[in-house]
DNA sequence: GATCATTGTTCTAATAATTAGAACATATTA
DNA sequence: TAATATGTTCTAATTATTAGAACAATGATC
């Protein structure tokens, strides 16, 4: 007699459907038949008296209702799972998960070094990461998005209970190659913003490691490229795939002569990056991984 | 084989528990039997593997997980709620949310006024404003940032698809103070363009609306300065914190002593300023709120 | 302190919901 | 045209949820 007819279950189903792109691939990834995806669907359409998808032959496609319902849904679903976890470290004191937004790395082989030596110490605390890019890093770590954000730009945001402690961001430098299309536009003042916004980011997403999730992209609007390493990184933007942000010291000879252009963009002091989390997040194995994370940092 | 255990019925279930203050009283509440609450809740405690209640007797207290999945379990209903309602609003035409772009405003407190009407009719609907500054607005409508333009200064773009009405803008005066210390490179007709990018502006920011969300400004480059109302508006450009639009009217004292200062943009006739909305924008919910404004309008 | 009503748990059986698998129509690809 | 893949429907089977009775524990009332 639920007088909501959206459930948990069922929005994880609009998710899988929607991430593979068929009805019979989501119900394989949910191990389910194909039969009982239908049949949810249609219970969700027939309780709310409205299409979610249009049937069209055999491929169905997202009414602006269902469109709707798969966006916030996934809110939904964070925030279920995010409570799930936070109900456990309030039980424990151990949280069972820690998202870490990246924003820029100096070194991934050091990063994921310790990473992989928390788990090794702590393996039932699961490790969630995601790229920030476009300092949407502050705001994904307010909204409570991620409990640990690495390399965020300062300024840090006062006066919202974080703590933060500068690392050595080395000097990495935000470019576009000089032959991309659009690099002429973003370097006039004047449209830059509006054209930073369609340009493509090529992202590092190292996937080598093992008991380390990835989530999507915090930056919704702009596509995301992603690469393996520093090298493929500095090759896909040098072939103009799109920009992002490189260690000046390897790319320097391309600054000269004038392959890569330095992009205009936070002007205050960009050598400068943050560790950062909540005052307030009194979990052990954030603990444990900033002092890790911190007393890496000072051994160098 | 959920991974996740927490489900909006048991979330249903917890919060007529501690509404009703007992199992059984909750079961009456949801016309079940006692039994089955108590079913709900032992599944949901092992799947987590935390409790939730501290059992002391017959009576039921909540543990500190207990209330954390409590009260953000309520959030929780209340967006799933909302988010089932706005999909049947969509499916019949209603957008899920307006966003509105102000570039200038007579009467906050008339438009103000507007909006709260609206929201008090559809309160399904969010709205979302924001702030544009220096025809910064055309361009966001365009780009499709806002639906609704509300006082950007003339001529109207044509051939672009936008429907436009005129509205009394009173007269608005773009001014500086001129003790500013870049007033005078301002106001050099040459410099004027890159030198006005740098300028502070003071925009008026009403707060004290709830069910309105607000944006950050569109003009991103360009730092504001938010303020309550007119007046300390006019003082904080006064001040020399940066420039706005203000009523002749108001500062036509400061204009004939020179302690205000003209700007000399927008030469097309000022005075006029227009409601633009996009042709092919059929939401409800956009016509019901322009209807309204073009209303108020003309009663005056 | 005895009685009585109320509560939450457990058991069993019944009911309702979800699901798998096969058959089929339709659409896409080679 | 054949071959593959998709989504729907049907039926039967499996699961999950639920009601109702019996019970122990608690608190209230006299």
């Amino acid at each position: 007699m639920s007088r909501n007819p959206i459930s948990i279950e069922v929005l994880e189903t609009l998710d899988a459907i929607d991430r593979r792109g068929s009805f019979a691939k989501a119900a394989e990834e949910l191990n389910k038949a194909t039969s009982a995806i239908s049949y949810a669907v249609q219970k969700l359409e027939e309780q709310l008296d409205i299409a979610l998808f249009q049937r069209l032959g055999r491929r169905s496609v997202l009414t602006p209702a269902g469109r709707l319902i798969l966006a916030e849904g996934r809110d939904i679903l964070h925030t279920t799972r995010r409570l799930a976890d936070k109900a456990k470290e309030v039980a424990t004191g151990w949280e069972p998960r820690i998202s870490i937004g990246i924003e820029s790395l100096q070194s991934y082989t050091d990063f994921f070094q310790v990473i992989n030596g928390f788990l090794l110490d702590f393996p039932t605390v699961e490790i969630d990461i995601s790229e920030c890019v476009l300092n949407g890093g502050w705001e994904a770590l307010e909204q409570g998005r991620v409990d640990l954000l690495v390399g965020s730009p300062g300024p840090v945001p006062v006066q919202k209970g974080y703590r933060s402690v500068a690392i050595d961001r080395g000097e990495l430098v935000p470019v576009i190659a000089a032959k991309h299309e659009l690099a002429k536009q973003v370097l006039n003042k004047q449209y830059m913003d509006s054209v930073l916004r369609q340009l493509r980011r090529v992202v590092i997403h190292d996937t080598s490691f093992s008991g380390i999730t990835r989530s999507e992209g915090l930056s919704s609007d702009g596509q995301m490229f992603y690469v393996q390493n520093m090298d493929q990184k500095i090759y896909a933007i040098l072939a103009g795939i799109g920009i992002g942000n490189l260690p000046k010291k390897r790319i320097q000879g391309y600054l000269d002569e004038g392959t890569f252009v330095p992009l205009d963009i936070q002007q205050k002091d960009s050598s400068e990056a943050f560790l950062a989390w909540k005052i307030n997040n009194k979990g052990k194995g954030l603990k444990a991984i900033t002092d890790r994370l911190i007393a890496q940092q000072s051994d160098k």
